[in-house]
DNA sequence: TATTGACTAATTGTCAGACAATAAATATAG
DNA sequence: CTATATTTATTGTCTGACAATTAGTCAATA
């Protein structure tokens, strides 16, 4: 080696076993491979990860504390399940923080994050011509992570993260229509277009209009998909 | 020197032990019995509340995912304490939060609830002029008990209360100078009287002033407390 | 004196196993 | 076929263990 690194990488084996569970079985989750309502049985979860039982309670301790899965007492733990209700509690607060995030992106972010927001609209736009669901979603949530960044407020960026997360638990009840999507990319893009003429008031309103289609689209497919029952 | 044992209420014995350290633990955060940096040494804790690691370790990891502790690896968990930079993105978003749940709880709120958040006010001014420290905070958080109930979202209900127990954080350090009470206190009634005449709108306004207030204030003691190191 | 280094003690992260309490599943009686 | 009794599975909690890491001690040395 030339020159030692000046700090060795601290990722890896330093971040705690728990952890590591948390951040595994958030994914699984938000990929839909746990799906909501989906029971967590300890011991299954503790063989099939190669863990102790210790380990994965304080795991699940926090993902409960996360609202990611709700521990029905003697019965153990399962994967949340959004009701109508919470869902509308959450579109609401989504507004409020995800406008005052574009906003608050629109004055502050410096001309570098503008462009790195502008490529993942572009990806996202690919991703929604193309058609593959997973692509989407992952830019989607890309262009989430530039934007969140670049707000200025880091309780709000994890916050919001949250939100989004949950948000996922809709997904895998497919609650999201791809009918709606060619709308939605035009949305996207037209906040783009405030951001880029930093445009912070419009950019506030355009997001706030965004989220309250996309919450109308969320809404009415969870109240078709009731009458099926 | 330790300070008197606490011991975990034996009350409700369908609730899990799990959940009624998480309650003890943050009430002792908040009430300032437990202050910001403070080491918490899990065999200590252990027997002073008389519990097992595994439980405690569980409620731990809660609290760690509400931001009320940071696990230091392999040193330990100690009470979170707030930057300068937290602060103000708290307030940021407290201003978002409670300024929205202002408006939504003028919109939706029976006259009941009204009457009720005037009693919690009426007790607010009098703990206010009395001077008894304990007496406003308690005042103070059962006002927010009843205007958060009845704002309609639990969600910002449980955020925003998040948010509230870690602005006493701030309180452990002294942050929150008394020479404002009167102040805040007539900001209150303010609002007060905007809920009363049903003018959302006002309600949200004077919130919002009343919280860009408060957070300047606490800026200010927060800068003012570092100029002495 | 201050720095280095080695040794010791304390604390955390993780595991394994135990057991009572509760819920689910099954069998048995009416 | 319903209702009760019995078995079984699962959770909630406790105890004890051990390696890995950190903090504290203290002597040796430059």
């Amino acid at each position: 080696m030339q020159k030692a690194p000046f700090q060795v990488s601290p990722l890896a084996k330093h971040v705690s076993l728990r952890e590591r569970v948390c951040v595994h079985l958030r994914d699984a989750i938000t990929s839909g491979l746990l799906r909501p309502g989906e029971k967590l049985k300890e011991r299954e979860l503790c063989e099939r990860l190669a863990i102790s039982r210790s380990s994965l309670r304080e795991a699940l301790s926090s993902l409960e504390a996360e609202h990611l899965i709700i521990n029905i007492p003697n019965k153990g733990p399962e994967v949340a399940r959004l009701s109508l209700r919470e869902a509308k509690d959450l579109y609401a607060m989504r507004r409020l923080l995800e406008s005052f995030a574009a906003r608050a992106f629109t004055e502050l972010a410096t001309d570098e994050q503008v462009q790195a927001l502008e490529a993942t609209t572009q990806k996202l736009a690919a991703a929604a011509l193309s058609g593959v669901g997973a692509d989407v979603i992952g830019a989607k949530t890309e262009f989430y992570s530039v934007l969140l960044s670049g707000c200025g407020n880091s309780l709000v960026q994890e916050t919001l993260g949250g939100l989004l997360t949950r948000v996922s638990l809709l997904r895998a009840t497919s609650l999201l229509n791809p009918q709606r999507l060619p709308k939605s990319m035009k949305e996207i893009q037209a906040l783009m277009v405030a951001i880029k003429s930093r445009d912070a008031a419009s950019a506030e309103r355009v997001s706030k209009r965004h989220l309250l289609n996309a919450e109308r689209a969320a809404i009415e497919a969870f109240e078709k998909q009731l009458t099926i029952f």
